[in-house]
DNA sequence: ACGATGGCCTGCGAGC
DNA sequence: TGCTCGCAGGCCATCG
């Protein structure tokens, strides 16, 4: 289940090798891996091949590799998304492959020579797509990369792919402007959970980071975003943030190794989880059993003695007015 | 316009 | 033992 973490190391493991690399040849196995990318750009191996890939780029959960025209940069990016079970695999060229292996770039590097990216993906919530690029709206850098301190070579490049602009930037992008998000949580009228797991208001949480940034911040998942003091939201930005950092400084969390880092070596962390996938053990402040409970056809885990659920009280002049546990 | 919901996928484990 | 069924949750189209 890679979340920002994970596909941060996917991203940095990618780099060194992808930067500056010709792509060869690309097989396609499986079509329905391409379900992101539009016929109208053109054929998706043709657009690929004889190009080279500059960078490796990421905002929230996608990641994207520009893709260069002869010698200078062009319109154009590989876009891949890992979805639920995606995993870009560098091989040596005849290694012998996997049965989920969907998509194939044939790679001729200047320093590392000729090796495969492959494109595994079980479940098929992932997905490559060649798209165009387009300016940034606040024309800062489309992402993170480990060019130029974290911007992709310099400011000259506030580009992203269409198809990831209408994503919100996430936590750990230096452009990731908390008075917007929080301005627009102030106005989301839905649960705190949803608000966190939308990615147009922010991006890189998923699931697990939701219930650990929840559970760090004493917030129940279905108490009201716009009933959430500012001062209390921007405690939960803190705890996403750290929580965030905590698992990349891990390597990104990983389960029955769904998750797989570039090198095919599993990921790990889920043994410092306080909330997700904890329920019936103790929470770890306050020793009350974590409860997992039925959410959006999936499941929150929570600590129902730290994160109690928001009532409106009424006042004198009978009026409803929010009470937020601390 | 915005919030909620269903569909896409398949390996695996629980339960009969 | 072998089968079925439900679960895992990213994103997006569609519905209300």
């Amino acid at each position: 289940m890679p979340e920002l973490p994970e596909v941060e190391v996917v991203r940095a493991g990618l780099e060194p090798a992808v930067s500056g690399a010709l792509i060869t040849g690309v097989e396609v196995f499986d079509t329905r891996s391409l379900k992101r990318h539009s016929a109208l750009e053109g054929r998706f191996e043709s657009l690929l091949e004889g190009r080279r890939m500059l960078a490796a780029v990421r905002r929230g959960k996608f990641l994207w590799f520009p893709l260069s025209v002869g010698e200078t940069p062009g319109a154009q990016a590989l876009v891949a998304h890992l979805g639920m079970s995606g995993q870009v695999l560098l091989r040596t060229p005849g290694t012998a492959e996997e049965g989920l292996l969907r998509i194939r770039l044939q790679i001729e590097h200047p320093e590392h020579g000729e090796f495969w990216v492959n494109f595994v993906d079980q479940r098929i919530f992932g997905s490559m797509a060649v798209d165009r690029l387009v300016p940034t709206a606040d024309g800062a850098a489309g992402g993170y990369s480990g060019f130029d301190g974290g911007r992709m070579l310099g400011d000259a490049l506030a580009l992203v792919p269409g198809q990831v602009a209408h994503i919100a930037r996430d936590p750990l992008d230096p452009a990731f402007d908390e008075k917007t998000f929080l301005a627009a949580l102030a106005r989301k009228r839905t649960g705190i959970k949803r608000a966190l797991l939308d990615q147009t208001l922010i991006s890189g949480i998923g699931n697990i980071y939701a219930d650990e940034s929840l559970w760090a911040a004493r917030v129940h998942y279905e108490h009201p975003a716009d009933r959430l003091p500012r001062a209390r939201a921007r405690e939960l930005l803190t705890e996403v943030r750290l929580v965030l950092e905590k698992a990349l400084a891990e390597g990104g969390t990983s389960f029955d190794a769904q998750y797989v880092n570039v090198n095919g070596a599993s990921g790990y962390f889920s043994h410092c989880l306080n909330a997700y996938g904890q329920q019936g053990k103790p929470c770890p402040r306050c020793g009350t059993p974590i409860v997992r409970e039925a959410f959006m056809n999936r499941s929150s885990h929570l600590c129902p003695r730290c994160q109690r659920p928001f009532r409106a009280r009424a006042t004198r002049a009978g009026a409803v007015a929010p009470v937020t546990p601390a």
